[in-house]
DNA sequence: TAAATAATACCGACCAGTTGGTACAGTTAA
DNA sequence: TTAACTGTACCAACTGGTCGGTATTATTTA
């Protein structure tokens, strides 16, 4: 059963997230968080240990939440077809298919938000940024080397480097996505992607 | 003939981008600006109206190098040949040979910088912002569309789209080269799109 | 079974240091 | 003479963080 302060933990963590997303990790107060979250300095502090400590467990709860995400999507792919080619096609076309279907911009990506704060980050919160997206390189690679497995490759690539290339992709077209605040670059540049997979395998 | 006021402007802009791109724009105080430079507070309000003038002064001197960068690339590929769609793939390799001939991982684009803190920057800056990514976009559409002029493509595929990809492969990759520190990441994926450009016009 | 104890989940006043920014008199080099 | 600073002093607002206290809910003990 979760306990009252389960709830508080996460809500701190879901408004912090937010607001983090928008101004940055040094722009952002813990007096601004706990505002918004309605607690106080005292409530903050119970949970965290300090800004630091923050960071870490947003990152810890970011990881979680995207390798779900993408897992998820593989899945329900893995379900619409038997062949690899086709459950990578299908993965990417429900990926732009969610990313098309947010209410409004992409909200950003946390790891990509503190690299560019990486000085002001502990080894702890680098460490982990990189287990994301090595993590996210893995979920990727694995699909790729099953198609690998099946289809000739037009071009001989490097899976790691494919499957960065999906990485590159999204955070890439989140960042022009939001700069000019249109949500469908974002899905145009997963659909690129998808592009270059048919291309690279010959499903043209 | 630029006098000695230039030189200490330029001098605090190129600094202040440097550590910017490590510690994020509101991560970065003043006070560290000036120790880093050698000035002193009264040197630096002499040359910017306060923190957010010196914000938007560093999007316009990093939009002109930048712009001046993919432009002489470009020009130096035109020179080598004849053909369109060499001309493309010879610039992609002289990109990606000059950012692995970087002293070490790249140091980061302000625009990737300042989106993950849109929110404490005003609109004057964010125009600027728009204005960076639509150059590079019109830049690339320009020799993508002489390009098409010439080859059929294998897929249908939007110039825009297209254009905004190689953007986007190039802040993916820059955010995974910082995060892993591993500068050849960033190599690979402007390969990566490159492989994509040959695939696309039949170069195989 | 009731009282005592302890753990959980928070409140809010307070603090020392830092922040962006101001003011202004004086200095130096072209 | 003017542009380009230095040097020092200062300020209000904000920063991350501390600390003593408190209400509520389990758990243990008499």
């Amino acid at each position: 059963m979760p306990r009252k302060g389960e709830q508080t933990r996460e809500n701190i963590l879901g408004i912090a997230e937010h607001i983090i997303l928008q101004k940055g990790f040094s722009g952002t107060s813990i007096d601004e968080i706990i505002e918004a979250a309605n607690i106080t300095k005292g409530g903050f502090f119970y949970h965290f240990r300090g800004k630091e400590d923050l960071a870490k467990h947003l990152m810890i709860r970011y990881q979680k939440a995207d390798d779900r995400f993408f897992r998820d999507l593989l899945d329900r792919s893995e379900s619409l077809s038997e062949d690899p080619l086709q459950q990578m096609l299908i993965f990417l076309k429900l990926l732009a298919e969610a990313m098309g279907n947010l209410p409004s911009t992409h909200p950003g990506c946390l790891v990509a938000s503190f690299t560019y704060e990486n000085q002001l980050l502990n080894k702890e919160v680098a460490d982990i940024m990189c287990d994301c997206l090595t993590g996210w390189r893995q979920l990727f690679i694995h699909k790729l080397s099953q198609v690998t497995g099946k289809y000739p490759m037009r071009v001989e690539t490097d899976l790691l480097d494919l499957s960065d290339m999906l990485t590159a992709i999204i955070e890439g077209g989140i960042i022009i996505s939001r700069t000019l605040d249109e949500p469908e670059r974002l899905v145009n540049q997963i659909l690129q992607y998808r592009n270059h997979i048919r291309l690279l395998y010959g499903d043209v």
